[in-house]
DNA sequence: AGCACA
Protein backbone atom coordinates (compact mmCIF):
# COMPACT_ATOMS: atom_id res chain seq x y z
CA UNK A 1 0.00 0.00 0.00
CA UNK A 2 2.53 2.91 1.08
CA UNK A 3 4.35 2.31 -2.44
CA UNK A 4 1.66 1.70 -5.01
CA UNK A 5 -0.47 3.57 -6.04
CA UNK A 6 1.37 6.57 -6.21
CA UNK A 7 0.32 9.40 -8.37
CA UNK A 8 2.74 9.52 -11.30
CA UNK A 9 4.50 12.54 -12.62
CA UNK A 10 5.95 13.70 -15.95
CA UNK A 11 9.00 12.05 -16.21
CA UNK A 12 8.88 10.00 -13.91
CA UNK A 13 5.90 7.28 -15.44
CA UNK A 14 7.11 4.41 -16.04
CA UNK A 15 6.92 3.37 -20.03
CA UNK A 16 3.64 1.46 -20.59
CA UNK A 17 1.43 0.33 -23.70
CA UNK A 18 -1.01 2.34 -22.50
CA UNK A 19 -0.92 6.12 -23.63
CA UNK A 20 -2.53 8.74 -22.16
CA UNK A 21 -3.54 11.56 -24.70
CA UNK A 22 -5.03 14.99 -23.26
CA UNK A 23 -6.14 18.42 -24.90
CA UNK A 24 -7.70 16.57 -27.78
CA UNK A 25 -10.42 18.48 -29.60
CA UNK A 26 -13.92 17.98 -28.16
CA UNK A 27 -15.67 15.09 -29.10
CA UNK A 28 -12.49 12.96 -31.00
CA UNK A 29 -12.68 10.66 -32.80
CA UNK A 30 -11.36 6.93 -32.46
CA UNK A 31 -10.14 7.04 -36.78
CA UNK A 32 -8.40 10.64 -35.42
CA UNK A 33 -6.58 8.70 -32.34
CA UNK A 34 -5.66 6.12 -34.85
CA UNK A 35 -4.53 8.39 -37.59
CA UNK A 36 -2.01 10.16 -35.27
CA UNK A 37 -0.71 7.40 -33.69
CA UNK A 38 -0.32 4.49 -36.44
CA UNK A 39 3.05 5.31 -37.42
CA UNK A 40 4.32 4.03 -34.57
CA UNK A 41 2.93 0.52 -34.09
CA UNK A 42 -0.10 -1.41 -34.22
CA UNK A 43 -3.03 0.14 -31.81
CA UNK A 44 -4.83 -3.06 -30.06
CA UNK A 45 -7.20 -0.67 -28.43
CA UNK A 46 -8.46 3.20 -27.28
CA UNK A 47 -10.51 5.10 -25.36
CA UNK A 48 -11.95 7.97 -26.79
CA UNK A 49 -13.38 10.85 -24.96
CA UNK A 50 -12.37 10.68 -21.55
CA UNK A 51 -12.80 13.09 -18.86
CA UNK A 52 -15.16 15.87 -17.75
CA UNK A 53 -14.53 17.74 -21.01
CA UNK A 54 -14.21 14.49 -23.27
CA UNK A 55 -11.26 15.89 -24.38
CA UNK A 56 -8.82 12.61 -22.98
CA UNK A 57 -8.01 9.40 -24.60
CA UNK A 58 -6.10 6.42 -23.95
CA UNK A 59 -4.40 4.50 -26.73
CA UNK A 60 -2.83 0.77 -26.72
CA UNK A 61 -0.01 -0.61 -28.57
CA UNK A 62 0.22 -3.60 -29.32
CA UNK A 63 3.61 -3.58 -28.31
CA UNK A 64 5.14 -1.62 -25.28
CA UNK A 65 8.05 -0.60 -27.83
CA UNK A 66 6.03 0.91 -29.83
CA UNK A 67 4.17 3.23 -27.17
CA UNK A 68 7.61 3.73 -26.26
CA UNK A 69 8.84 4.74 -29.75
CA UNK A 70 5.77 7.15 -30.32
CA UNK A 71 6.65 9.36 -26.40
CA UNK A 72 10.47 9.37 -27.41
CA UNK A 73 9.54 10.86 -31.03
CA UNK A 74 7.08 13.87 -29.66
CA UNK A 75 9.46 14.28 -26.89
CA UNK A 76 12.32 15.09 -28.88
CA UNK A 77 10.18 16.38 -31.90
CA UNK A 78 9.70 20.15 -33.31
CA UNK A 79 6.17 19.61 -33.65
CA UNK A 80 3.98 18.45 -31.47
CA UNK A 81 1.29 16.01 -31.77
CA UNK A 82 -1.53 17.32 -33.29
CA UNK A 83 -5.12 16.57 -34.11
CA UNK A 84 -7.69 18.90 -35.67
CA UNK A 85 -4.57 21.93 -35.19
CA UNK A 86 -4.91 20.94 -31.82
CA UNK A 87 -1.35 20.55 -29.43
CA UNK A 88 -1.87 16.69 -28.16
CA UNK A 89 0.12 15.80 -25.01
CA UNK A 90 1.08 12.24 -25.21
CA UNK A 91 2.24 10.39 -22.00
CA UNK A 92 2.52 6.79 -20.42
CA UNK A 93 -0.51 5.75 -18.62
CA UNK A 94 -0.21 4.66 -15.16
CA UNK A 95 -2.37 1.44 -16.58
CA UNK A 96 -1.18 -1.23 -18.96
CA UNK A 97 -3.97 -1.81 -20.55
CA UNK A 98 -7.34 -0.48 -21.47
CA UNK A 99 -10.17 -2.01 -19.91
CA UNK A 100 -13.66 -1.92 -20.87
CA UNK A 101 -12.89 0.18 -24.14
CA UNK A 102 -15.83 0.01 -25.71
CA UNK A 103 -19.36 -0.77 -25.22
CA UNK A 104 -20.72 -3.22 -27.84
CA UNK A 105 -22.17 -0.41 -29.88
CA UNK A 106 -18.75 1.02 -30.24
CA UNK A 107 -17.20 -1.28 -32.26
CA UNK A 108 -16.92 -0.42 -35.55
CA UNK A 109 -19.26 -2.78 -37.94
CA UNK A 110 -20.86 -2.32 -41.10
CA UNK A 111 -23.94 -2.04 -39.74
CA UNK A 112 -24.80 0.93 -37.75
CA UNK A 113 -27.89 1.33 -35.18
CA UNK A 114 -29.57 4.72 -35.45
CA UNK A 115 -32.00 5.72 -32.99
CA UNK A 116 -34.03 8.60 -33.79
CA UNK A 117 -34.80 10.84 -31.27
CA UNK A 118 -38.08 13.13 -30.61
CA UNK A 119 -39.87 10.89 -33.77
CA UNK A 120 -43.44 9.64 -33.40
CA UNK A 121 -43.91 6.46 -35.24
CA UNK A 122 -43.64 7.38 -38.99
CA UNK A 123 -42.54 10.73 -39.04
CA UNK A 124 -39.39 9.27 -41.00
CA UNK A 125 -40.27 7.19 -43.51
CA UNK A 126 -37.44 4.67 -44.51
CA UNK A 127 -37.44 6.10 -48.34
CA UNK A 128 -36.15 9.21 -45.42
CA UNK A 129 -33.93 7.34 -43.49
CA UNK A 130 -32.44 5.58 -47.03
CA UNK A 131 -31.60 8.52 -48.78
CA UNK A 132 -29.81 10.37 -45.95
CA UNK A 133 -27.15 7.22 -45.36
CA UNK A 134 -26.70 6.71 -49.60
CA UNK A 135 -25.00 9.80 -48.97
CA UNK A 136 -22.27 7.65 -47.40
CA UNK A 137 -22.10 4.71 -49.61
CA UNK A 138 -24.70 2.68 -51.36
CA UNK A 139 -26.90 1.12 -48.50
CA UNK A 140 -27.65 -2.56 -48.51
CA UNK A 141 -30.83 -2.99 -46.29
CA UNK A 142 -32.62 -1.02 -43.53
CA UNK A 143 -34.65 -2.51 -41.13
CA UNK A 144 -36.42 -0.64 -38.33
CA UNK A 145 -38.29 -1.10 -35.47
CA UNK A 146 -39.55 0.58 -32.17
CA UNK A 147 -37.79 0.34 -28.88
CA UNK A 148 -37.97 1.19 -25.63
CA UNK A 149 -35.23 3.36 -26.81
CA UNK A 150 -37.79 4.45 -29.39
CA UNK A 151 -37.84 4.15 -33.10
CA UNK A 152 -34.32 2.72 -34.01
CA UNK A 153 -33.15 1.47 -37.85
CA UNK A 154 -30.01 -0.80 -38.81
CA UNK A 155 -28.62 0.18 -41.44
CA UNK A 156 -26.36 -1.85 -43.34
CA UNK A 157 -23.63 -0.42 -45.55
CA UNK A 158 -20.65 -2.84 -47.62
CA UNK A 159 -17.99 -2.41 -45.08
CA UNK A 160 -16.75 -0.80 -41.80
CA UNK A 161 -15.48 1.70 -43.70
CA UNK A 162 -18.69 3.20 -45.11
CA UNK A 163 -20.52 2.77 -41.96
CA UNK A 164 -18.20 4.76 -39.84
CA UNK A 165 -17.85 7.97 -42.44
CA UNK A 166 -21.98 8.06 -42.05
CA UNK A 167 -21.67 7.68 -38.66
CA UNK A 168 -19.10 9.97 -37.88
CA UNK A 169 -21.00 12.73 -39.94
CA UNK A 170 -24.44 11.83 -39.01
CA UNK A 171 -23.82 11.16 -35.53
CA UNK A 172 -25.61 13.77 -32.54
CA UNK A 173 -27.11 15.16 -35.96
CA UNK A 174 -30.47 15.99 -36.94
CA UNK A 175 -32.26 14.60 -40.27
CA UNK A 176 -32.73 18.26 -41.91
CA UNK A 177 -36.16 19.26 -41.64
CA UNK A 178 -37.29 20.11 -44.88
CA UNK A 179 -37.28 16.30 -44.86
CA UNK A 180 -39.68 15.56 -41.99
CA UNK A 181 -43.26 16.09 -41.59
CA UNK A 182 -43.76 19.56 -40.40
CA UNK A 183 -44.74 19.02 -36.66
CA UNK A 184 -41.52 17.29 -36.28
CA UNK A 185 -39.68 19.60 -34.42
CA UNK A 186 -35.67 17.95 -33.44
CA UNK A 187 -34.51 14.34 -34.73
CA UNK A 188 -31.36 13.73 -33.41
CA UNK A 189 -29.89 10.72 -34.70
CA UNK A 190 -27.71 8.39 -32.16
CA UNK A 191 -25.32 5.99 -34.15
CA UNK A 192 -23.50 3.20 -32.94
CA UNK A 193 -22.75 0.35 -34.12
CA UNK A 194 -24.52 -2.67 -34.23
CA UNK A 195 -23.49 -6.41 -33.79
CA UNK A 196 -24.40 -7.47 -36.83
CA UNK A 197 -22.65 -7.74 -39.76
CA UNK A 198 -25.90 -8.75 -42.32
CA UNK A 199 -29.53 -8.15 -41.26
CA UNK A 200 -31.80 -10.32 -42.45
CA UNK A 201 -34.56 -8.50 -44.19
CA UNK A 202 -37.54 -11.49 -45.30
CA UNK A 203 -40.05 -8.49 -47.19
CA UNK A 204 -40.03 -4.98 -48.72
CA UNK A 205 -41.95 -3.71 -46.44
CA UNK A 206 -42.55 -0.37 -44.64
CA UNK A 207 -40.29 -1.40 -41.99
CA UNK A 208 -37.46 -3.64 -44.15
CA UNK A 209 -35.78 -3.00 -47.67
CA UNK A 210 -33.51 -4.74 -48.86
CA UNK A 211 -31.92 -2.78 -51.87
CA UNK A 212 -29.21 -5.67 -53.27
CA UNK A 213 -33.03 -8.06 -53.76
CA UNK A 214 -35.37 -5.67 -55.50
CA UNK A 215 -37.46 -9.08 -56.13
CA UNK A 216 -37.52 -9.91 -52.39
CA UNK A 217 -41.86 -10.26 -51.80
CA UNK A 218 -43.33 -7.08 -50.51
CA UNK A 219 -44.62 -8.10 -47.31
CA UNK A 220 -48.23 -9.56 -47.69
CA UNK A 221 -49.44 -8.49 -44.23
CA UNK A 222 -48.18 -5.48 -44.43
CA UNK A 223 -51.34 -4.33 -42.76
CA UNK A 224 -49.53 -1.90 -40.77
CA UNK A 225 -48.78 0.40 -43.74
CA UNK A 226 -52.53 1.03 -43.79
CA UNK A 227 -52.22 2.37 -40.74
CA UNK A 228 -49.19 4.16 -41.34
CA UNK A 229 -48.38 5.10 -44.71
CA UNK A 230 -45.46 5.51 -45.53
CA UNK A 231 -43.72 9.51 -46.18
CA UNK A 232 -41.98 10.24 -48.94
CA UNK A 233 -38.83 12.59 -48.97
CA UNK A 234 -41.06 15.59 -48.80
CA UNK A 235 -42.89 14.05 -45.98
CA UNK A 236 -45.94 13.97 -47.40
CA UNK A 237 -48.28 10.51 -48.17
CA UNK A 238 -46.84 9.37 -50.47
CA UNK A 239 -49.56 6.41 -51.09
CA UNK A 240 -50.86 6.86 -54.44
CA UNK A 241 -54.66 7.98 -54.13
CA UNK A 242 -56.86 5.24 -56.36
CA UNK A 243 -60.81 5.38 -56.64
CA UNK A 244 -60.91 1.95 -55.20
CA UNK A 245 -60.72 1.34 -51.07
CA UNK A 246 -58.89 -0.98 -49.59
CA UNK A 247 -60.90 -1.81 -46.26
CA UNK A 248 -59.59 -3.59 -43.41
CA UNK A 249 -62.07 -5.09 -41.00
CA UNK A 250 -60.28 -5.34 -37.48
CA UNK A 251 -62.22 -6.81 -34.41
CA UNK A 252 -65.35 -8.31 -37.05
CA UNK A 253 -67.63 -9.43 -34.45
CA UNK A 254 -70.18 -9.13 -36.50
CA UNK A 255 -70.84 -10.05 -39.92
CA UNK A 256 -70.14 -7.85 -42.26
CA UNK A 257 -71.74 -8.46 -45.77
CA UNK A 258 -71.99 -6.47 -48.96
CA UNK A 259 -75.16 -4.93 -47.82
CA UNK A 260 -73.52 -3.42 -45.24
CA UNK A 261 -70.52 -2.02 -46.40
CA UNK A 262 -73.05 -0.58 -49.75
CA UNK A 263 -74.91 1.11 -46.54
CA UNK A 264 -71.46 2.57 -45.53
CA UNK A 265 -69.75 3.76 -48.34
CA UNK A 266 -72.74 4.82 -50.36
CA UNK A 267 -72.89 7.70 -47.81
CA UNK A 268 -70.00 9.47 -50.23
CA UNK A 269 -71.01 8.38 -53.34
CA UNK A 270 -71.88 5.95 -55.96
CA UNK A 271 -70.39 2.53 -54.98
CA UNK A 272 -69.53 0.88 -58.30
CA UNK A 273 -68.64 -2.09 -56.91
CA UNK A 274 -67.74 -4.62 -53.78
CA UNK A 275 -65.85 -7.25 -53.71
CA UNK A 276 -65.24 -8.79 -49.60
CA UNK A 277 -62.02 -11.69 -49.52
CA UNK A 278 -60.30 -13.33 -46.86
CA UNK A 279 -56.75 -11.95 -46.44
CA UNK A 280 -54.66 -13.90 -43.45
CA UNK A 281 -57.39 -14.19 -41.30
CA UNK A 282 -58.74 -11.06 -41.63
CA UNK A 283 -62.04 -9.29 -43.51
CA UNK A 284 -61.04 -7.31 -45.95
CA UNK A 285 -62.92 -5.71 -49.07
CA UNK A 286 -62.54 -3.51 -51.79
CA UNK A 287 -64.97 -0.45 -52.72
CA UNK A 288 -64.74 1.11 -56.20
CA UNK A 289 -66.20 4.23 -56.59
CA UNK A 290 -66.33 6.03 -59.67
CA UNK A 291 -63.68 8.60 -58.69
CA UNK A 292 -60.80 9.61 -56.62
CA UNK A 293 -62.06 12.43 -54.88
CA UNK A 294 -65.16 10.58 -53.46
CA UNK A 295 -62.81 7.65 -52.55
CA UNK A 296 -60.75 10.35 -50.63
CA UNK A 297 -63.58 11.41 -48.52
CA UNK A 298 -64.58 8.20 -47.86
CA UNK A 299 -61.39 7.36 -46.77
CA UNK A 300 -60.75 10.35 -45.01
CA UNK A 301 -64.18 9.73 -42.85
CA UNK A 302 -64.38 6.19 -42.34
CA UNK A 303 -60.86 5.55 -41.41
CA UNK A 304 -60.64 4.12 -37.62
CA UNK A 305 -64.22 4.25 -37.38
CA UNK A 306 -66.06 0.92 -36.64
CA UNK A 307 -69.09 -0.25 -38.30
CA UNK A 308 -71.03 -1.15 -35.11
CA UNK A 309 -70.62 0.41 -31.36
CA UNK A 310 -68.76 -0.99 -28.70
CA UNK A 311 -65.53 -1.12 -31.33
CA UNK A 312 -66.70 -3.68 -33.60
CA UNK A 313 -65.54 -4.15 -37.38
CA UNK A 314 -63.27 -1.36 -37.15
CA UNK A 315 -62.26 -0.37 -40.26
CA UNK A 316 -59.14 0.72 -42.27
CA UNK A 317 -58.89 2.34 -44.82
CA UNK A 318 -55.95 2.23 -47.92
CA UNK A 319 -56.43 3.13 -51.47
CA UNK A 320 -55.77 -0.48 -53.56
CA UNK A 321 -53.93 -1.00 -56.37
CA UNK A 322 -56.95 -1.47 -58.51
CA UNK A 323 -58.69 0.86 -60.81
CA UNK A 324 -61.00 -1.38 -61.73
CA UNK A 325 -62.85 -4.12 -59.79
CA UNK A 326 -63.65 -7.72 -61.58
CA UNK A 327 -66.18 -9.25 -59.79
CA UNK A 328 -69.60 -11.16 -59.97
CA UNK A 329 -72.05 -9.30 -60.19
CA UNK A 330 -74.18 -10.91 -57.66
CA UNK A 331 -72.50 -12.54 -55.09
CA UNK A 332 -72.63 -12.98 -51.13
CA UNK A 333 -69.09 -11.70 -51.55
CA UNK A 334 -69.49 -9.02 -54.12
CA UNK A 335 -71.69 -6.68 -55.98
CA UNK A 336 -71.31 -4.92 -59.33
CA UNK A 337 -73.41 -2.24 -59.01
CA UNK A 338 -72.99 -0.95 -62.63
CA UNK A 339 -74.61 -3.76 -64.08
CA UNK A 340 -78.25 -2.84 -64.63
CA UNK A 341 -80.19 -5.76 -63.48
CA UNK A 342 -83.12 -5.87 -64.64
CA UNK A 343 -85.00 -7.76 -62.03
CA UNK A 344 -83.52 -6.30 -59.24
CA UNK A 345 -84.13 -2.89 -60.73
CA UNK A 346 -88.20 -4.11 -61.33
CA UNK A 347 -88.22 -4.61 -58.08
CA UNK A 348 -86.33 -1.71 -56.78
CA UNK A 349 -87.86 0.80 -56.94
CA UNK A 350 -91.64 0.40 -58.29
CA UNK A 351 -93.99 2.56 -56.78
CA UNK A 352 -91.90 5.31 -55.70
CA UNK A 353 -92.54 8.67 -57.09
CA UNK A 354 -88.89 9.85 -58.13
CA UNK A 355 -87.71 6.60 -58.73
CA UNK A 356 -83.83 6.65 -59.13
CA UNK A 357 -83.54 5.91 -62.61
CA UNK A 358 -80.24 7.55 -62.92
CA UNK A 359 -79.58 6.87 -59.66
CA UNK A 360 -78.62 3.68 -60.72
CA UNK A 361 -79.14 1.88 -57.34
CA UNK A 362 -77.40 -0.84 -56.52
CA UNK A 363 -78.88 -1.57 -53.69
CA UNK A 364 -80.98 -4.66 -53.91
CA UNK A 365 -82.59 -3.75 -51.14
CA UNK A 366 -86.33 -4.32 -52.37
CA UNK A 367 -85.31 -7.91 -52.46
CA UNK A 368 -86.41 -7.65 -49.12
CA UNK A 369 -89.18 -5.65 -49.35
CA UNK A 370 -91.80 -5.95 -46.67
CA UNK A 371 -88.60 -6.40 -43.96
CA UNK A 372 -88.39 -3.68 -41.71
CA UNK A 373 -86.38 -1.26 -43.42
CA UNK A 374 -87.20 1.39 -41.70
CA UNK A 375 -84.59 1.15 -39.66
CA UNK A 376 -82.43 2.14 -41.78
CA UNK A 377 -83.29 5.91 -40.97
CA UNK A 378 -80.58 8.26 -40.79
CA UNK A 379 -78.00 7.00 -43.02
CA UNK A 380 -79.92 7.72 -45.85
CA UNK A 381 -80.78 11.03 -43.91
CA UNK A 382 -77.06 11.71 -44.39
CA UNK A 383 -76.89 11.74 -47.77
CA UNK A 384 -75.38 14.41 -49.64
CA UNK A 385 -78.23 16.34 -50.94
CA UNK A 386 -76.78 15.67 -54.74
CA UNK A 387 -77.02 11.90 -54.62
CA UNK A 388 -80.71 10.48 -53.97
CA UNK A 389 -80.52 7.57 -51.25
CA UNK A 390 -81.54 4.38 -52.67
CA UNK A 391 -84.03 3.56 -50.24
CA UNK A 392 -85.83 6.76 -49.96
CA UNK A 393 -88.64 5.32 -49.99
CA UNK A 394 -88.61 3.87 -46.14
CA UNK A 395 -86.22 6.39 -45.15
CA UNK A 396 -87.36 9.05 -43.08
CA UNK A 397 -85.16 12.06 -42.61
CA UNK A 398 -84.49 12.64 -39.08
CA UNK A 399 -84.68 9.81 -37.49
CA UNK A 400 -82.38 9.15 -34.89
CA UNK A 401 -79.46 6.92 -36.57
CA UNK A 402 -79.99 3.73 -34.91
CA UNK A 403 -80.75 2.21 -37.45
CA UNK A 404 -80.34 -1.16 -37.38
CA UNK A 405 -78.43 -2.70 -40.99
CA UNK A 406 -77.90 -6.00 -39.54
CA UNK A 407 -81.78 -6.36 -38.79
CA UNK A 408 -82.30 -5.73 -42.58
CA UNK A 409 -81.03 -8.63 -43.31
CA UNK A 410 -83.28 -11.32 -41.80
CA UNK A 411 -81.28 -14.05 -42.74
CA UNK A 412 -78.37 -13.51 -40.31
CA UNK A 413 -78.76 -14.91 -36.71
CA UNK A 414 -78.10 -11.85 -35.03
CA UNK A 415 -79.99 -12.93 -31.35
CA UNK A 416 -77.77 -11.15 -29.19
CA UNK A 417 -78.94 -9.47 -26.35
CA UNK A 418 -80.24 -6.34 -27.44
CA UNK A 419 -77.50 -4.59 -25.03
CA UNK A 420 -75.17 -5.65 -27.15
CA UNK A 421 -76.93 -4.93 -30.64
CA UNK A 422 -74.79 -2.74 -32.43
CA UNK A 423 -75.75 0.59 -33.10
CA UNK A 424 -75.96 1.49 -36.71
CA UNK A 425 -73.72 1.79 -39.37
CA UNK A 426 -75.70 5.21 -39.85
CA UNK A 427 -73.87 6.69 -36.98
CA UNK A 428 -70.35 6.71 -38.15
CA UNK A 429 -68.54 8.10 -40.72
CA UNK A 430 -69.57 11.93 -40.80
CA UNK A 431 -67.42 13.25 -38.53
CA UNK A 432 -65.54 15.22 -41.15
CA UNK A 433 -66.37 13.86 -44.73
CA UNK A 434 -69.51 15.31 -44.96
CA UNK A 435 -70.06 17.91 -47.22
CA UNK A 436 -70.99 21.03 -45.26
CA UNK A 437 -74.21 22.20 -46.70
CA UNK A 438 -75.93 18.78 -45.93
CA UNK A 439 -77.40 19.09 -42.71
CA UNK A 440 -79.53 15.85 -42.04
CA UNK A 441 -82.68 16.12 -40.45
CA UNK A 442 -84.54 16.70 -37.65
CA UNK A 443 -83.23 14.40 -34.58
CA UNK A 444 -81.01 13.29 -36.01
CA UNK A 445 -78.63 15.98 -35.65
CA UNK A 446 -78.46 15.36 -31.87
CA UNK A 447 -76.11 12.29 -33.41
CA UNK A 448 -73.95 14.15 -35.57
CA UNK A 449 -71.02 13.59 -34.41
CA UNK A 450 -67.98 16.16 -34.11
CA UNK A 451 -64.49 15.96 -35.06
CA UNK A 452 -62.52 13.60 -32.82
CA UNK A 453 -65.34 12.35 -31.00
CA UNK A 454 -65.77 8.81 -31.43
CA UNK A 455 -68.60 7.92 -34.09
CA UNK A 456 -70.42 5.01 -32.35
CA UNK A 457 -71.18 6.63 -29.18
CA UNK A 458 -74.90 6.03 -28.58
CA UNK A 459 -76.72 9.40 -27.80
CA UNK A 460 -79.34 7.68 -25.37
CA UNK A 461 -77.71 4.31 -25.23
CA UNK A 462 -80.81 2.32 -26.65
CA UNK A 463 -83.11 1.79 -29.82
CA UNK A 464 -84.98 4.40 -30.68
CA UNK A 465 -88.37 4.91 -29.09
CA UNK A 466 -90.99 3.60 -30.80
CA UNK A 467 -88.90 1.18 -32.92
CA UNK A 468 -89.22 -2.06 -32.18
CA UNK A 469 -86.25 -4.25 -31.62
CA UNK A 470 -85.71 -6.04 -34.80
CA UNK A 471 -83.35 -8.33 -33.27
CA UNK A 472 -83.68 -11.75 -31.90
CA UNK A 473 -84.73 -11.74 -28.11
C1' DA B 1 -3.31 20.25 -19.68
C1' DG B 2 -2.59 15.60 -15.64
C1' DC B 3 -5.71 9.08 -16.16
C1' DA B 4 -11.18 5.67 -17.90
C1' DC B 5 -13.99 1.46 -16.28
C1' DA B 6 -18.63 -0.09 -12.85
Amino acid sequence: MSTSGQPQFRYTQTPSKVLHLRNLPWECIEEELIELCKPFGKIVNTKCNVGANRNQAFVEFADLNQAISMVSYYASSSEPAQVRGKTVYIQYSNRHEIVNNKSPGDVPGNVLLVTIEGVEVGDVSIDVIHLVFSAFGFVHKIATFEKAAGFQALIQFSDAETASAARNALNERSIPRYLLPEHVNSCHLRISYSAHTDLNIKFQSHRSRDYTNPYLPVNPTAIEGVVQPALGPDGKRKEPESNVLLASIENMQYAVNVDVLHTVFSAFGTVQKIAIFEKNGQTQALVQYPDVSIAAVAREALEGHCIYDGGYCKLHLSYSRHTDLNVKAYSDKSRDYTIPDASLLASQVSGLPGAPAVWQNPRPGPIYAGNDYNTGGSVPAQYPSRQMAPWDASMQAGRAPFGSVPSTYPGQNFAVATSQIPSAVSSMGFSSGFPPNVRPGGASSSSQLQPGIPPNVRPSGGPPPGHPTYYGQ
